[in-house]
DNA sequence: TATTATACTGTACATATATTCAGTATTTTT
DNA sequence: AAAAATACTGAATATATGTACAGTATAATA
């Protein structure tokens, strides 16, 4: 992070009171009716420069398409756990794209720590108390056991089943649903990514 | 607060999810891009929708001038809320010989505010994800709806079961489970007292 | 010393955006 | 049975807004 000048750091300053009073960001008019600058021009060289030193980003084209970046070395706050939808074709990576919210709660909700929330989809765990938009704690480790209920990849399907080793090779994906079949992977042949297990579970209804 | 249609929820999350991915608020193009509407009209008036019923504010010709009110009058506080065990015999009260223990967890976890935990026994709700020794988040009310989880009391057996009326006489209690009946409840004759209904459930496995 | 960054004014314009109007249809409320 | 609310499509438009271009001036940097 480059130094702040003291013009940037009023005009940031101006944007996180703006947005504190409106919920929505200012445009570089608000800008300068706040700070007294006569030509818009004023506000967004200097949008341009906390852009460049990495303090807000720019949406190219979007009205008010300003955001400060929070720079925090741990981006996400001790208490701050983002929930992340199941898509099925790619890894649920804590990308922000990925990121639909985050929940606020305590560290040591569940028994073991944990890193995000998986929103679930579909009905294959349904036998396990586990429905449809369920929210999944998981803890990212691939230290799983015998009927750990884990978050697997396999060829880009990212899927939450029943962990069973069958044999140093093969491994068993089981569904708690009997509408589903087991999935068997031989680990020689087929590449098995583990992200997690689940430590917990929340609904809300 | 008026009542809101699910579908102007839809419309309420998608501003709440925009908000986070991006740090702005949406324009109506973006709403109905997200939710698969063909008109910005569509979006609009769901927003003035929302704006009446007084979950949004809009500034008048501002782009992206939404911002979401917070209204909630108890500030976002964390507090200590007991789990009771679900008892055959007897009623689920607030007595400290049926606190096992507490959990600290935010105010506003679940949709709704809740009063205590519910620890459950049995199956009777497994094919509504309800398992053993899963916590529901109660809210103590008697205002409950046909569909609602509710937690009920009959000649001091307290349960947990879908409501469902029949009639100004007849209440159902149906669990999820086929391997159990529903319970047919004739006001005149028995006495059925509502503790209240499930906002949310927790699981810590 | 030349170059770059900072810090502005002022004008102009394409387009992003809110918002109105005209319809259609269904459901809920009065 | 009439009125209001809900839930949309589709087109049109005034204006809100980002952004580029043309300048001026000073301080910091290479």
């Amino acid at each position: 992070m480059k130094e702040i000048t003291s013009q940037q750091q009023r005009v940031l300053d101006c944007i996180q009171i703006y947005l504190n009073k409106t919920g929505f960001p200012p445009t570089r008019a608000d800008i300068c009716k706040e700070l007294g600058f006569k030509s818009p021009n004023s506000a967004e060289t200097h949008l341009r420069a906390l852009e460049k030193k990495g303090f807000i980003s720019i949406e190219s084209g979007a009205s008010r398409g300003i955001s400060i970046i929070n720079n925090q070395e741990y981006p996400l706050d001790d208490n701050e756990y983002p929930v992340i939808g199941l898509v099925a074709a790619g890894s649920p990576t804590l990308a922000e794209e990925n990121v639909e919210r985050t929940i606020n709660c305590p560290n040591s909700f569940f028994e073991s720590d944990f890193d995000y929330f998986l929103k679930v989809k579909g009905l294959s765990m349904k036998d396990a108390g586990i429905m449809e938009d369920d929210l999944i704690a998981v803890k990212k480790t691939t230290d799983v056991k015998n009927g750990d209920i884990v978050i697997a990849r396999l060829d880009d399907e990212v899927t939450v089943k029943f962990f069973k080793r069958k044999s140093p090779k093969i491994v068993e994906l089981e569904p708690a649903n009997e509408e589903f079949q087991n999935i068997v992977i031989n680990l020689e042949q087929d590449e098995l990514y583990i992200e997690g297990k689940s430590v917990g579970l929340l609904r809300k209804n």
